[in-house]
Order: C-alpha cells, then sequence, then structure tokens
DNA sequence: AAGTGGTCTAGACCACAAA
DNA sequence: TTGTGGTCTAGACCACTTG
C-alpha cells in the first residue's frame, strides 16, 4: 500500500474490512492518523474516503469519540426531481400546460392539510394540467406565499414548479410520496377512471435555514395512470 | 474576503452569484484559480465549495471545459431506504415478519418484468409480510440471485431485506416507485379493500460497478393504505 | 497541445465532545 | 483537559477534453 492512494481506494478498503467484519458492526476503527500511516497516505486522503462513507450511513463519526461502524447500516438513495416540462420531454414527448385555476385565499377559508399553520394570511393557489402530447400526465394544486409570488407573475404559459426552480433554490422542505385513487374530479381531469391508482407527490418548501423567509409553497402533484419515479442507487 | 474562508462561505457567495444572476445561468464562471485568488484563499477549499454546488445539482462541472451555471437547476433529494422493521420500530410498533413462500424457480418458469435476462439459471423466490402491531404494514416480493443466498439462508424469522443490507452494501442498482390498485390477493394479505390504492417500491440490485457479480436481487414493497415516503429536503 | 478540474501531500490550527 | 475529526493552505502532479 505504498505510492498513489486514490481516496476512493481506501474507502474500498474500509468496505471491505466492515464487509469482512475486521470492523464489526458498533465497534470503533482507528483515527485517521493511524490508517494514514498504516496504508501510507495523508490524512487528508482518509478523512475523504471515511466521510463518504459516513455519508453513506456505513459509518457514523464524532469528534473526540472517533469513528465507529454503523450498527444500522442505512441505504441511502439521491432522487432528482425533475421539472414537469423536462420530465415529459426527456421521454421524448411534447409538453403542454393549461393553468386551471389560480386565486388568492385567505387562510380562514382553507382547509388542506398540506398548508402551515404559522404562514402567511392569505394565499395564492394555482391549479394545473401538465400533458405530453396532448395526453394529460400530470395534476399540479399548488399553494404559494404571495410575497414570495405576487400577483403579476403570470403562470398562464409558464408552470409555477418551473419558475419556482428558477427563482428559490437551496430551499429547505419536506417531500412525500404516496398513493391515492382517483376521485371524479380527478380522473376527468387526468382521462381515466375512478378508482385508478395514482401516485402523489407532496412537496413543502420553506426558505432557507438561516434566512427570513417561511413558507414558500406547498404543491401536490398527482400523476397520471402508470407513472414511475425512477432512481438509480 | 480575507483570512479564514471556510468552504461554506465561499459556496454561499457562489449561490448568491447565482442567484444575482451575477453568474446568469449557462454561462461559465472564472476558473478555481482565478476564484482563490478572488476571495483569498486556497483552491482546494473553492474545489470543495463547487463541488458541493454541483453536487446539489447547481453546477456542471468539466475538466478542460471548466464549470457553468447549469441551465437546468434540478432538485434533489436525499431519502433514506430504511430496513422495513426499523421502519416500524421507528414509528412505535412492535415489528412482525411472516415467510409467506420461499422456493427455486428457473428462468424458463419465470415471467416477471423485474426480473433480468442475463442473470442466474434459476432465482429463488421470497415472499414476506411485514407487520406493525399485528397489523399487515407491508408485503414483500424478492428475487434472489442463489448464489449470492444459498438455500441455507433462513429468512424464517430473519427478513432478507435486512439480511441484505447488512451483507452486500455499496451496490449498484434502480429504484423505483409507483402506484397500483390491490387485487384480490394482495387486499388479502394487507386486510384492504380490493382496488385500494397502493405505493409501490421496486429495487434491483447488482454487484459493484467494477465487481464480478451481477445480478443479487429484485425485490416489489407493496405497502399497505396510508403509507408514505417521506424525506426532508 | 494546453487549460481546467480532480486529487494527493504534509503540515497546521481549530472545534467539539468525551474522559 | 485532551483526543479526534473538520478544515484550510500551498504546492504539486495527473486526467480528461476541448480547441
Amino acid at each position: 500500500m505504498q505510492g498513489r492512494m486514490s481516496w476512493q481506494s481506501v474507502r474500498d478498503e474500509a468496505l471491505h474490512r466492515i464487509h469482512s467484519q475486521i470492523w464489526p458492526a458498533g465497534t470503533r476503527i482507528p483515527d485517521e492518523a493511524a490508517l494514514a500511516a498504516e496504508l501510507g497516505c495523508a490524512r487528508a486522503t482518509v478523512n475523504r474516503a471515511l466521510r463518504d462513507l459516513a455519508d453513506a450511513g456505513l459509518l457514523e463519526r464524532r469528534r473526540r469519540g472517533g469513528t465507529r461502524v454503523a450498527l444500522t447500516p442505512v441505504r441511502k438513495a439521491v432522487f432528482t426531481i425533475p421539472i414537469i416540462r423536462q420530465d415529459i420531454e426527456a421521454r421524448g414527448h411534447t409538453a403542454g400546460y393549461t393553468l386551471l385555476d389560480d386565486r388568492l385565499l385567505s387562510m380562514s377559508d382553507i382547509s388542506d392539510a398540506a398548508v402551515p399553520e404559522n404562514g402567511p394570511e392569505t394565499l395564492r393557489r394555482i391549479r394545473a394540467l401538465h400533458s405530453a402530447d396532448d395526453t394529460a400526465f400530470c395534476l399540479e394544486d399548488r399553494w404559494l406565499n404571495p410575497k414570495i409570488a405576487p400577483p403579476d407573475t403570470g403562470f398562464e404559459t409558464l408552470s409555477a414548479n418551473e419558475w419556482l426552480v428558477r427563482t428559490v433554490n437551496y430551499a429547505a422542505g419536506e417531500l412525500s410520496v404516496g398513493a391515492i385513487s382517483a376521485g371524479l374530479s380527478i380522473a376527468r381531469h387526468l382521462n381515466c377512471e375512478p378508482g385508478t391508482a395514482l401516485l402523489v407527490l407532496e412537496r413543502t418548501t420553506r426558505g432557507p435555514a438561516g434566512g427570513t423567509t417561511g413558507f414558500i409553497t406547498a404543491v401536490r402533484l398527482i400523476y397520471a395512470p402508470g407513472y414511475r419515479i425512477q432512481t438509480a442507487l
């Protein structure tokens, strides 16, 4: 183990030791300096490798506490949330967008679990239909903080989805995925039978942790039958 | 901008320039050496910052080609795939596991799109039911490469899910999420009405890119009604 | 051929948490 | 208090790609 040691090879070596129980789950492994000496590389290289494994959930690292093999290795998948239009175009279709509804509502008139309590007084609600080659693709139901998107922001042709991604990046929020049965209204918009199982993606976006902006938007995307979220591991 | 510049502050400065269109979308930004000089820090620090933004999807970097602001910023969500038992326990329930079926099948008898063509001659099929406090939680339908999990690996009490995560980590694969309507058999196992919308998670796992092992496993997890995948952004 | 990102090194200082 | 990870620096070489 002399000469050039890539951080990947250090990572693979560590991985091997975890798999072969040389470093059993829960135990503490040698510190960076020791590993660097043993493997004949700089500590920074070991750091990069172990940080990568920690990011992957296989190691737990703490200052002063050292590095331990995670008792419960966790699989993590990164999945990219595409702009809907691009998602459609990437599938080789022509993207269409129809604004169905756009109005301001006061909080007292709203009863939707997706809307936070500590948000602004009024909210802008936008509903739109995304289509692929004139076939319904996805129904978008969005709540917007009017302070972020003033009423003169026209969403007649530009998807709010698209506008957002270009405007407020690096925001915090939650994402959840579920399944619902198509109701009558949804079935009509998506051109499917009532009762069909549909994939639903809900996302809430807040201003960055350090920032001053609070609630930005909450959106529910109801996809047409057969839609799948896909990602590589 | 003298003295100690953390890579986070460099990242934030770059982020600011992207948001304020100082670096418009699609344009090429100064190279690392120039930024390091301008901000008064080491190139490695700039590298760490820009790499972070590239990982987040806001920048695109290529050797020799330089760094560009992504035309289409992509939102990425990291979502952790828990071991089902832990998922259940984290919700405050007691996890149960029942093996429904475990047999070897030859490829010629199999007609399931989830199974790859270039896999092994025979496959082990395991079906099991996960429960939370005696309530059905998730139906597991798994195909296993028998070379990886020899028949003497007993899955009567240990979930294959759990065994896998502890055994073959850092593998490659794909993950997809969709929705289905409960058929009669599924409805019976999950104790719900036929036709109920259910969330389905399918995962295929192959050996690491560099490794010799091919197909490892493919699994279809059908969750009980109401289950949602959740993650922070 | 040459420019740009990717990474390694050796050394240093700091921040955090455990003893 | 003190050990361990987190990070910064200055310099160097390499790898990929584009002109």
